[in-house]
This record gives C-alpha cells, structure tokens and sequence, in this order.
DNA sequence: CACGCTTGTTCAATCCACTGAACAACCACC
DNA sequence: GGTGGTTGTTCAGTGGATTGAACAAGCGTG
C-alpha cells in the first residue's frame, strides 16, 4: 500500500557498532517483518536499509544459509527458524505454562479472554493468551505489539516503571497514537492515569484501542530482580461488562498475578 | 547438567560463506536456543562455538543492541525480538488462521486436538495447534521438534516427497532415533510405511513416540507450486480410540486439508 | 594473603569482508 | 526490435572488522 518511502538507515543511530553485518542482518530481519507482503527482493532490501546491492547480497545468502530467512524465487522472506527461535524463548518462561493451568480452573477467567504481556521498548508484546469462549475472537496473536498508552496492559506496565523513565518515554508534547475517539491524547493524560493505576492496583482500557472491547490489567510483580516486568489482561465486551464482573476479574487476575510473581505457588 | 562437550564449528562445514558474522551470529542464537537452561556466559560461547572471546563480545554486542540477545549481568539468553519476528512468520501464514476457524465448527475435530505442522530439515515443527478438550493436554508446543520418523505427520509428509530424497535422508543404514518400545528402528520399516501412506493417504502413529498416545495425520496439498508442504494431525489416547472415531477424524482432517490447499475455500 | 584459574575488556596489526563500478539478463513499454 | 529501466551477479582494491595477546577484575582454595 502506502509506499514505505522510509529509507531507515541500517543501523540505530550514529551506531558505530562492531560486528556491522550483525546489525544489518537484524535491520533486513525488521524490514522483512514489517514489509506489508513479507516478502522483498534483494534490491528493495538493498533501497530500503541503505545497503550497497552486493553487500545485501552476501547478507541475504548467509541469512539463508543460517535458514534465518527463505528464498523464494527472487522473493525473501522470513524463516522457520525464527519459530523456533521464539518458542524457544518462550518455553523459557515457566510464567507462560503456569498461566495457561491457572485460567483453566479459575471461576471467572476460564470463560475469558486473558493474555500475558511484557514491555518491548514502547510497546508490549503479547506472549500468551488464553481464550475461554470462542465467541469473542481477538484478532491480536502471540508476538504482537502494541503502544503502551493504547492497551491496559501497556498502562499498567508503565505505572511500574520510575517517574523520570515515564518522563523520558512520554515527554509532555508527544503526539500519542490514536485508533478510537477514546483513546488517550495527551501525555498529561496518560500521566493523571498512571497516577490513578498506581492507587487502584489495575488499569482499565475503556474502548481506548477498538470500540466496544474493554480491557482489565494488573502487573505481575517481578519475583527478585531478574526479568522484566509482566502484566495480565482480560478482555471482554462492553455490552455484556458489568461492575461486580469486573471486581471478579481483577480479584482472580491479581490471585494469578501473584502465583506468577511467587514461584513457588 | 553434561557437560555438553560438543565444539561444534561456528559455520556449517567448509562453510566459505560471505558475511561470516551473520553466520556466527545464527551460530550465537542455535547454542542460546539449545542450552538447557537457556543462559550462556560470554565464555560459554566462546568455547563451544569456537569463536574467540574479543569476537564473541562483539558479536553478543551487536546482537544485543538489536534485541536479538538480552544481557543479564554475566548471561545472555534469547531476546523478545525474536517473539515478534517467530510470529511475524507465523502471521503471513494464511493457513494457521483458516486452520483455527475449521477446527472450530468441525462436528468431531472441534473436541479434539489438532496440529498444523511443516517439515524443517530433517524434522517438522508445529506451526500452530488447536486444542478441544484440555483434559489431554500435549506437552509439545508451537515451534517445537520432531523426528521424522517419530510422527505422523513426519511420516506423511515423507511420503509427499520423492524417493531419491528420502533415499538420501534415511541410507539403508541409518540409526532411527528411537523414543519408545514401539518406534521405527531400521529404514527399511519406515520406507514401508511411506509406501502404505502413499496408498491409504494418510498415516497412523501408534504409541511410537509416547505410549498411550496415537496420531493420525494427512498431507495439505501444495497449492500452486511455492511454500513447503503442509501436514495435519489428531492427537487421541490410545485407550479411547475406535476404528469409527479415527475414520471420521481422517475425514474431516482431509476436508481441511482440502481447504487449506485451495484458498478459496 | 598469595595463588591459580577463572572471567570480560582493551588495543594495534593484519587480513578479509565490504564496496562500487562494470556486467549480463530481464521486462515493459513505445 | 530497439531502448531505458530494471534486476542480480562478478571482481579487484581497500578500509575496517577481526584477532590474539596482554590486561584487569573476580573467586574459591589451601
């Protein structure tokens, strides 16, 4: 669609960074994903990141060889390895097959729609979700990203964070996102938000990402020092949401949050 | 805690290949995926890929900055990053998400569990699984594993291939991994099976990789001529399997597959 | 505390990967 | 068919990444 007529250079910044190929390789890997089609030739790559075409070349053949990547003709795109790279990563998290017992015997949860979440830079990532009625499919999948002001989760997660981060994340004349007439605009806003989180316990996202849809998060607190911080989230449709409902759910979500944070449960 | 003693080469073979960095790097996240407790030192590294330390620090450097890697303290071990990029894969998969949708509304399917997976090398992977009842709970996830050998759908898709490649995957005298009483031992057996499936066209697993457990599974027909093929497969318990049940289930396996090699379903 | 054995970081010299231009193949459009 | 725009591949020179040895810092042990 919309041409991407972004020719992000290869490397972060000024990145005097050793092992440039490295840094490259993880820029094709990004440009890659992001590519609407997934797919992209040599020569696109080559436009896109700045890279002289032969340059490209080499990095894509040993991308390949590393089966990082998949050559299609002349069409690369990603490759399978990056599955189980991530799901390696993931069986790592005993958070993650914990989570999944737990929704299943809790009274309210196990009906709902729950994720488990992380910050990822200025967004969160989805790492699990939990889906008790079929009937409200989400459309978000594992791995998917999404801006911290937008989701409860995202909100939740930030309020955990020092005030002088939040300041340097969300400066007071940031532009925010915006997808639904609700969601959040300015950073005072979101600011007076955090305020309130940091109170209650939990965040509410109320049809801030997609009309119709609410959402409920609490943070995992981080057991020791180690890791970074996760959130939980629960999912449910405003017309059917009810107060007393959402009392449960957080009840059972901060039961579950701290299960999480103490592994020894 | 074996010491796993196995200095593998950083590159492949004779590997001349370009960008030797990238390769190593691939190198850098295989050893972090395989390491049993998923964290490696600086050192770690060094010695079992044979890499030097000044190259090493650079590499994981590098690695890092792009969020392939995370540091903590004196370890390193996966980074999110490759969540994001394992699902950006995953997402471009038009299948997995037809995948879901039919197992749904399938009369016998819907309650059981179901698998989606791709052949890898000399394994397959499951891309994605759906799960009916929660009471037989897998402990195989997405982005796993498998022998060939050892599964259904490794067996079907076997079969889709042609005899000079699997020729010279399974030599006469190749040593079958073996998991339990009931596996494939010599290759002769499993080219018997191949040449079965390719008759009844789907393939039977019988408690050879767990006992107690059984698959069925059935080759998706590759539409067009891009992509490696997929195969499906039902997971049951060998003690509530009857010849009706598996009959209906290789059915409605099939009419997916049908479905998922024709887009326009 | 001194010792041996780790660990990770620093630095200058060398070697090799990167580069840019020139190449060949291809496609689409007059 | 000619022509201008692609595409990806080849190759020799050069600049920078790689490297090994030397360094500093940590940790048990006797």
């Amino acid at each position: 669609m919309a041409d991407s007529r972004t020719p992000r250079s290869a490397d972060g910044l000024g990145s005097s960074s050793p092992a440039p190929a490295v840094t490259r390789a993880a820029a094709v890997l990004d440009a890659l994903a992001e590519a609407p089609s997934g797919r992209l030739t040599l020569s696109d790559l080559s436009r896109e990141l700045g890279i002289p075409k032969s340059s490209t070349s080499n990095l894509l053949m040993a991308l390949e060889e590393a089966r990082l990547i998949t050559r299609e003709g002349a069409d690369f795109s990603l490759g399978r390895k990056l599955v189980e790279l991530g799901a390696a990563y993931l069986s790592r998290l005993d958070e993650v097959q914990e989570f999944y017992k737990f929704c299943e015997q809790a009274p309210t949860l196990s009906g709902e729609t729950v994720r488990i979440a992380m910050i990822d830079g200025d967004h969160i990532i989805y790492l699990a979700r939990y889906e008790g009625h079929p009937a409200v499919r989400l459309t978000s999948n594992i791995g998917d990203k999404m801006p911290l002001s937008l989701s409860a989760v995202g909100k939740v997660l930030l309020a955990q964070l020092h005030d002088h981060d939040i300041e340097a994340m969300f400066p007071d004349d940031v532009e925010l996102p915006v997808m639904t007439p609700k969601s959040l605009r300015s950073a005072a806003e979101l600011k007076a938000q955090v305020a309130a989180i940091r109170k209650q316990g939990y965040a509410l996202e109320d049809e801030e990402s997609t009309l119709g849809v609410v959402c409920l998060a609490v943070p995992v607190p981080t057991h020791g020092a180690h890791g970074p911080s996760l959130g939980l989230s629960v999912t449910a449709l405003k017309a059917t949401f009810s107060e007393e409902q959402a009392a449960l759910m957080v009840k059972e979500l901060k039961e579950l949050a701290h299960s999480l944070g103490n592994p020894m449960g």
